[in-house]
DNA sequence: TGTACATCAGTGAACGCGCGTTCACTGATGTAC
DNA sequence: TGTACATCAGTGAACGCGCGTTCACTGATGTAC
């Protein structure tokens, strides 16, 4: 089995975010981790050589596969439309249909699980998920203003901060479906974002998403 | 000092949740508690026999505030003018308010640090979390269904999931407002939620709620 | 009114368990000559 | 092609610290008679 680490890197990764999810980083112990994970204490600390170096790479893959989903979702959503408003509506509704067919809470979000542990964390893991929402916030709002240079949106609108309510909606909704053991919440605050789109932008006839 | 107990009791509770909002409840530690608290470990037992019973003693409390805040907020916006569409708008314009004078982000919500710790807590407390969020739930939607029932909202409207979504932007705006350490964005996301009521029941023309 | 006892609030030393971390080790595979 | 050595991946026992919890105790105040 020898040059071969990377499936145990992952394995190890993958045990641990799935507790951490559940239980916090401080109430994850290591001993849960390789027990989910099936190797020694040994090997986990072959592969980190400290609790914190694992919550760093967490962060990072995170990070990496939270940015997949914008560009990806973002360019679905560019093929589809060249008006950047009605991109936007796709560009959730893409994120909807998915959250429709959870039957449990979604786990949530390891930003928000780590946010609330803050203190704990390096400079450098904090740093990544500021940078990380910052990539968000960016992204989508310059589609915001590409939108409002086309048509005036009906009331004012700050890029930025309308940016941030799609990092916003998915946090809160996380945190409340699983406060509520609901699993459709996210879904449904998805739908609300999207209408606040189409009032502000004048696509409030439904089925908008269908039509090129 | 005898017979005197409360004051402790409050001093070790107020303790706990800052230590707990800044760094989590697994990694609050008891030491750390009475430090803050200038008491002695046996106080400490002497007024929460476990580290549980202290945790959902301030789950309760916090339920207690954030339904008085809820009612009080509502009980003015009724106050101020009949039209229930115009309350919730004024009743968000309260917290808006408030929320613009904060110069730090605003440490959280415990609910919210509660729930990415889930599996440690009692199911009493979880208990006491879900109870609060649908005491909110069930008043706004009530307002909603008044409102709906009055003029006709611009897009059809679920009154729960709608209700849902202030508690939505509270939780996702405090985390994404710590994440990137900017106090403004509570203020910023309220509004834009305010914003989505007012084009939903046509109310946007900016200074609504001041008008009677 | 005085005395005995109960209760309230708080003290601080001690305990034992579980945690993150260390380390000397094994054995399989790759590389140099 | 065979041998010696290095490296990679993983093992599991041991360590020491910090954690939540226990407990015998103190002293002030309230209550019964």
């Amino acid at each position: 089995m020898a040059r071969n680490g990377e499936k145990t890197h992952k394995a190890i990764m993958d045990a641990a975010e799935e507790l951490i999810m559940e239980q916090g980083y401080s109430a994850t112990a290591i001993d849960q981790i390789i027990t989910r994970a099936g190797i020694t204490k040994g090997t986990f600390f072959y592969h980190f050589p400290t609790k914190s170096d694992l919550a760093h790479a967490l962060a990072e893959r995170y990070a990496r596969r939270d940015t997949r989903q914008l560009t990806d979702k973002l360019e679905a959503a560019e093929q589809a439309t060249a008006d950047p408003a009605r991109q936007l509506v796709l560009f959730l509704e893409q994120f909807i249909e998915i959250a429709e067919q959870w039957t449990a809470p979604y786990p949530g979000c390891l930003f928000a699980s780590f946010c609330y542990e803050a203190g704990l964390f390096e400079e450098r893991t904090t740093e990544v998920m500021r940078e990380s929402m910052l990539v968000w916030r960016n992204r989508i709002a310059d589609k915001l203003r590409a939108a409002a240079a086309r048509s005036r949106p009906r009331l004012p609108v700050d890029a930025d901060s309308l940016a941030d309510a799609v990092t916003v909606v998915f946090e809160g909704a996380f945190i409340v479906s699983r406060t509520l053991d609901d699993a459709q919440i996210v879904a449904q605050q998805l739908r609300h974002l999207q209408n606040y789109l189409r009032l502000l932008f004048g696509l409030e006839d439904s089925a908008i998403e269908r039509a090129a």
